[in-house]
DNA sequence: TTAAGGTTATCTCTACAGGGGTACTTCCCT
DNA sequence: AGGGAAGTACCCCTGTAGAGATAACCTTAA
């Protein structure tokens, strides 16, 4: 299966990493390039009209990200095989882009023998993980299991809304104004949260919101 | 200056980055790959040896950081022009690195083209800035009139001690146990410090310390 | 068509937070 | 010896926070 020679497009918006990739596969018999893309639009075209067996996707995009370009690849219901290669070791990522659906999740400081031999096992069907990525996801497991992941809370939108609100230090009189509604509603919904959250009191919260609840926002990166 | 050809040292602790860099210099006639390492500390040596012109450093490196390896880089007092390349756009990150003497800083998403020129810019003398980097720079400049900046707040130690606490989500009554002093006192320590801070409560207070008292931590990614 | 959950709103009541002030001690600096 | 800053403690007073309970309205799932 893996091989016949396997068609790649490359989609990530640093041209230098876009040049040591493309140098890579160059380098590799049994790659061929499809084509290459510095954004996610372009990527989801050209991911259409060439029809990869392979695409290997950037996290950390401007513009469309890589997770939501991850997303319209498969929505698209192409045949090819999605690898991501980031900088990104976040459990947070790691687990989302499996559960989008990818085939692989490389660590961009692999070495370069290591991205070939990751990309003809994500060719053969199997999923393709970088060592340290494996060992992040099986952490990622341990935790789901006790310590409430903070992706398992489920807050309602009007509650993280309010969360959030609290963690930029707004006074229930300020998030009523802001999101026009009374004071009391606002109070009834801080009640619901602190109590999901298992907490006793709003600078609880706002502690908890700034260092669990940073996912919302960019990848890192600008 | 720049006419001749320029030696450059590559530090970038990804293999891909590296090869598409190393890629670019060989592409430039006027300049010539004196060496790559892959981490700060091999870096540093490699710098010392080779006295390369240019020094083209990653900022998020594992073990010693891009930040740390520039510092000692400069400390070592060698000739060489260090121009920071990195895919962080944050403006802590720039006013660091050219506080600590970077001669240039360029993003990661740049164009090659313009990596080489910015690179004869430096080797000219002059500070090579990505033009992002230098929009970014230039609101840093205009917030350090405004906003004081935090290191120039100063609490006592005491009111340090509260803020931090605070800052974990304690009450007043819980500071004071935790203090051995009574509640009023706190109070008095709060009122003082959200009044030097330009707070109105203590939730402003533990989002402005979670944010501002984090210098200490690294420079994200992991 | 119920049932369940989410959003809104009301009410009461207690505890906590934070502003104002005064005052005493200690330590340091000139 | 005096001045000033810091830490401690008390007072009064108002506003805010959060628990409890109840209930209307709406959407969505069973």
């Amino acid at each position: 299966m893996a091989d016949e020679v396997q068609s790649i497009l490359v989609i990530d918006d640093h041209p230098l990493m876009r040049k040591g990739i493309l140098q890579l596969i160059a380098m590799a018999p049994d790659l061929r390039l499809a084509g290459e893309a510095g954004d996610g639009v372009s990527g989801l075209k050209m991911a259409c009209q060439l029809l990869p067996d392979l695409i290997l996707l950037d996290l950390n995009m401007h513009g469309l990200s890589g997770m939501d370009t991850l997303k319209a690849l498969k929505a698209a219901d192409l045949d090819a095989r999605v690898i991501i290669l980031t900088i990104s070791d976040s459990e947070e990522d790691v687990v989302e882009a499996l559960r989008l659906g990818a085939d692989g999740y490389l660590l961009k400081d692999m070495e370069p023998e290591d991205v070939l031999h990751a990309l003809q096992v994500a060719a053969s069907g199997q999923i393709a993980l970088s060592e340290r990525v494996a060992s992040i996801l099986a952490a990622a497991l341990r935790h789901e299991n006790q310590a409430k992941s903070p992706v398992s809370i489920k807050l309602t939108e009007r509650e993280q809304a309010i969360l959030s609100l609290i963690a930029t230090g707004y006074s229930n009189k300020l998030i009523a104004r802001k999101l026009k509604i009374t004071e009391g509603t606002v109070k009834v919904h801080v009640k619901h949260l602190l109590r999901k959250l298992d907490l006793s009191s709003r600078v609880e919260a706002a502690v908890w919101a700034i260092k669990n609840q940073d996912f919302s926002k960019g990848h890192f990166e600008g």
